[in-house]
DNA sequence: TGCACGATCTCG
DNA sequence: GAGATCGTGCAT
């Protein structure tokens, strides 16, 4: 069996699927970051958190579409980076159909934990907004043979979007 | 045109 | 426990 049996890039179908189906699936799978030297990095995803449309409010989506939201409206597979707190890029893919606002953050690979991090790992900024896992050739998603589990948790840095909003169990983390 | 506030991290 | 640091969304 050669190594492109056992690396086979995710596709358009896995990404148009609900965010709730989608993040957990994406835990496990392999973020490939090709840097313009030609250097190759493979990290493995380890912690990942959904969010999911218009009614979510703890997604960015919740104020509806803006310059910074729009592309979450766009089809899955999509790249969502955007700069919090001034300093730290966070990397998101788009999930679901075209018109519903859904998004994963990846909030950990392999040992590096937390989104700020993952982001400056690497090297994600914001000239990876709004481009395509499909298409692009400096970063893709690969699949794995083995399926890893997960246990669920709620969502990290919330807390203004109410009780109900912040206790859905939508974090997702490799055992 | 201005302002308050983050899907965070690091250091003390 | 607080400061760093700036783009965004919304009020003015």
């Amino acid at each position: 069996m050669t190594l492109d049996t056992l690396k086979t890039k995710l596709q358009q179908d896995f990404f148009t699927r609900d965010v709730l189906d989608v993040a957990p699936d994406l835990v496990g799978k392999t973020i490939v970051r090709k840097f313009a030297n030609g250097q190759v990095k493979r990290v493995v995803i380890s912690e990942v958190e959904a969010y999911r449309g218009e009614d979510d409010l703890a997604c960015h989506a919740s104020k509806g579409r803006t310059t910074r939201t729009d592309i979450m409206y766009h089809e899955g597979g999509h790249i969502y980076v955007y700069l919090i707190y001034g300093m730290h890029y966070m990397l998101n893919f788009v999930t679901s159909i075209e018109n519903n606002p859904q998004a994963v953050l990846i909030r950990g690979v392999d040992n590096v934990l937390g989104p700020g991090r993952v982001a400056k790992l690497l090297e994600i900024d914001k000239s990876f907004h709004r481009s395509s896992l499909f298409t692009s050739d400096s970063i893709w998603l690969e699949d794995n043979v083995d399926v890893s589990s997960y246990r669920t948790d709620v969502r990290v840095g919330i807390d203004y979007a109410g009780d109900y909003w912040k206790n859905r169990p939508w974090r997702f983390i490799k055992i």
